[in-house]
DNA sequence: GATGAATGAGACTTCATTCAT
DNA sequence: CATGAATGAAGTCTCATTCAT
């Protein structure tokens, strides 16, 4: 039964990549098989090694799908005269994303499992992971570096550190509250929670107006 | 004689616990083999076998165990008049512990990859595991409770949601700066997050007074 | 143009019989695969399989056609009054043609793979295989009758069986000393000791002049 | 089924050793199984992987053995005056073991198959195989010596091309004329061949009396 | 209590082969 | 003619678990 055509192929190929996403989020790295990955679209091992050297090449094309298109939308971090609320507005538009999507919600439970990732896997992604980290992580940095300059946060902080405290107390949040396979998760409102942690860090980080 | 083997025998058995532990902080749960966590200790898998049913047994006793040990000192949560104080104190001193403790960074590091658990283990550990976040967030939840009441803290906030919130940003500190064995940690100073915090949010909670 | 294309044809084949033969040289046949042998002349898996029935056909194809032109060269048995030195002059020849060509000798590697050949190879290369060792063997035999017809060499040894061990006295030597994919050959001059053994045979075998 | 002594365990390796032996002279290394092997002692794959790390430490494990039990009796090359009549006794006597011992004749097979050892197995093998066969070689060579001080043997010839002469000769009349699991032999005398090699050898070896 | 041999299920991989295009 | 996707059989290897001693 041999596709032929380059595209019906990329279509095997993504159906791939998708049904592994299913299956790595829904039980550990090590119980995932090939096998069944490849069954769930209907395919035989095979295939999946024809697409892929072996299984952590799987996951590590993977994780770099998912590096590109996880994030909040960038743009809300710009134009906007008040730093801080941009800020708030991007992480609201990642837990609203979160909430909406199921897909979301499945990168999210992939890369918490990221401790169970073989040496080798973590090895080839590690750049990507950590640009994926970092280009959150300094577009809030900036924000705030913005804010300082003009005058609407306070200059005695490390924008750097703040930033990646922001980005600490939410991957906290959305590990504990948002979608986890073992605690099925709260009846929580996410959203309650960023506003009370960005008022109160609104408040501790406002320039004190003389 | 007698008294002297089943002290024996405990203690063969704690010094295999110890060796799980070790090597279930190293490598994913998949990944160690009964084989190892023997011989560590200069034993046979057959005598693993004799002290525990299977490897997710060990597993199982291991949590239990650490559930006990592990967590804060809740006498931190007594006596002071001034609740938020002691959230604060708490808390502190569970980053203290952990950066002074190599056994508690490997709990922390432990239960990290609770999600690789098997649903055989996780099921029987649920209520344990439960119980210790429980009892950690209780107590806070108790010191936001007193706060309310002697008119300290707000009184339009939950305790439950708030002292859940208080959790979830530490794990995800934890988490991130904290000992992980993928991302070999920063130089980040945990205990200036939690000032950080602490001010934020202890201002946040303050009760307005008229 | 149907002319062209035949002859095209033609030459794809033997662009991949070429390329079995570098390859099955190189490494077990077991190890050799039809990929390999077709991407060495650019050419994708499919394209050896219409050429060719499947991977047996290929070994086989390639063991007939090196038949015929291995051996040494039959015309150098002919024409000369001293049987004994046409024989010598025979397999000098061929050990001329082992140093100079590359191919020889991997033609001769390939031989010395023959165990490893499947029984269906085997059995349909059979035929042309003896027949190769005969035709070499039954043109010295016929050598060594000869000399026993006009006296040269002593009538009381077998023609067939001194034949078959000349042969296999040169299968040793080319096998030592000849081209070896494991032990990489030594500075051994095989012509010295063509020399010695010519020498030594062909004084036993003279037949005493009364 | 748990075998306990000491004694018990070394059996099943040894038996499965000699499986090994069995399986790999009848076919080519890559298509023997552990499982087969395993098998034909009414092992389970398993136990083989107890007692070898894995197929290619089979393999080393049996040619080491095996380079120390062939090779022929040693002691046939001393104490006689003639030097060259040892030789001949010890070549007679290898030849003698071929015929009648099955074993002798598979340890033959077993190396004629070396071309498909991979390249592991050969390189952890070489020293030893080199070893068997210099033993053997210069223990020849050191009789040729000992018949050029003694003025048996002529002085213009290398002891050292002369015994490996010998040694390619001997190992292409085994490899032809000796069991063949492709060629399924003569009925070829290999003694009748030894003589016709060493009378002439011998002539021609002799030193010429004065 | 402890050991170490043995089992067997299960996973990963490789590749010859097929076949639609 | 040629390609490249897909299949499926077969083999290697790992390990939790069992059990006789």
């Amino acid at each position: 039964m041999a596709r032929r055509t380059r595209e019906e192929s990329l279509e095997t190929k993504n159906k791939l990549l998708e049904s592994a996403l299913e299956v790595m989020t829904d039980k550990p790295y090590s119980r995932v098989t090939m096998n069944e990955i490849a069954e769930r679209v209907g395919m035989s091992k095979g295939a999946a090694y024809w697409h892929f050297k072996n299984k952590h090449e799987i996951l590590i094309e993977l994780i770099v799908m998912l590096c590109e298109e996880s994030g909040g939308d960038p743009r809300l971090l710009e134009g906007d005269s008040d730093s801080f609320r941009k800020i708030r507005r991007y992480y609201i538009s990642r837990i609203d994303k979160q909430k909406q999507s199921k897909r979301y919600e499945k990168i999210n439970i992939l890369f918490q499992r990221r401790l169970e990732w073989p040496k080798e896997v973590h090895d080839k992604v590690y750049r990507d992971l950590m640009q994926r980290i970092r280009k959150e992580q300094s577009m809030v940095e900036m924000a705030i570096c913005e804010g300082q300059e003009n005058g609407q946060v306070r200059r005695d902080v490390s924008p750097r550190e703040i930033s990646s405290l922001i980005a600490a107390v939410f991957f906290g949040i959305f590990a504990l509250f948002g979608p986890n396979p073992l605690y099925p998760g709260g009846d929580f409102d996410l959203l309650k929670y960023a506003d009370f942690i960005f008022d109160a860090f609104g408040k501790e980080l406002k320039a004190i107006q003389a």
